[in-house]
DNA sequence: CACTGTATATTTACACTGGAAATATATCTG
DNA sequence: CAGATATATTTCCAGTGTAAATATACAGTG
């Protein structure tokens, strides 16, 4: 047994987490195009095939910094949420922290749903965005809308705010939202049962 | 005055064009990834430098595919909705339009929204995009819903409808969306004033 | 026709990329 | 201590986009 805090097992210590912190650094500083692995790799200060003993390759590397992204997400969106009661405002407290977190960190956002970058079928990754789908999906529950007896009714919905949250937010990314209107200016007046 | 149509030029006759169709066939055929420069110009018989003198850069290049890409973006919307005349089916035909082009051209359509590959505030894209959104506002006009006594109220609406439609569009690419359920599945029952 | 200017395309060179393979080093296990 | 294993480096390679100098083809003019 050893040390529980100051361990350093290895040459480096915690390289793994290392690198996935100073790929979102780059990330926020510079964009995905400066998004290489000999940057992230001479951040750390390690050489650029480090990495492959831990990701295989960059393409792991960027799915495992991804992963972390949705995790991020996934809190950003519960902030803004958890003081909040009445049902509507807590959709749109949610929705809005969604839209926000792509807007205030647009590269990290654009890589978490790249198949280009990313590898979608990653169980780590899969398990992080559906912790960010839950949030969204939780706070969801007990609404109603116009099809509520057709089947898969609640999924049906989680799926409809799901698209509308996201295709604003890559929108507005993109820069085809024009001004910067908070999501609730354009949502439709979803119902919740007593 | 030349010969209208076996009219040659110059050394290739139509570079631009022909490398803007080769990029796309790239695109479709081996995905993002594989749209180089260098692979563009193999395809069409010329040097990998041969395209700056039309597009400048890389980037110049992927922008013009990309604006190609909205101009057979709208016309697919469009096609499917042609032949309807009922408001709410003219509605559902053009976005269930808008998700099958992103399903079948997925590569071609992840292009057409990436910061990193294309210049967004290029005039040509932008005056492309605008005509693909307009295909969307046009059949919204009319449409009615929650809110509409606020200002720009039709604008909101066609943002509505835009982030639906795109958001469900990205996911479903992403793999996030399931089994692919038609657009119709998910979208709200809007009405139409008489 | 020849001459000139210009648009078009190539050649060459360069800095950069990710990955493969062989090597070195640190840590763990016995 | 010795052997095995995990970790990281070094070296090399094929590939990338771009810049600069060069070559070629065309258009317009005398």
């Amino acid at each position: 047994m050893q040390d529980h805090a100051a361990r350093r097992p290895y040459h480096h210590g915690d390289l793994k987490n290392a690198l996935v912190l100073a790929g979102i650094d780059i990330l926020e500083t510079d964009g995905l195009p400066a998004l290489s692995l000999r940057a992230i790799a001479a951040r750390v200060g390690v050489s650029h095939t480090a990495p492959k003993n831990h990701f295989g390759s960059l393409r792991g590397l960027l799915t495992a910094i991804a992963t972390e992204g949705f995790g991020r997400h996934a809190a950003f969106m519960q902030a803004g949420v958890s003081d909040l009661s009445e049902p509507q405002a807590r959709l749109h407290a949610a929705m809005e922290g969604y839209v926000r977190f792509a807007r205030d960190h647009p590269a990290l956002f654009s890589l978490m749903f790249s198949k280009e970058h990313c590898e979608m079928t990653d169980p780590a990754l899969r398990m992080a965005s559906a912790e960010s789908y839950a949030v969204l999906a939780g706070i969801a529950r007990g609404l109603e809308w116009d099809k509520a007896d057709t089947p898969n009714a609640q999924r049906r919905t989680e799926l409809l705010l799901w698209s509308i949250v996201h295709g604003y937010a890559e929108l507005s990314i993109a820069g085809f939202a024009g001004e910067e209107l908070p999501i609730a200016a354009i949502m439709p007046d979803f119902r919740y049962r007593a």
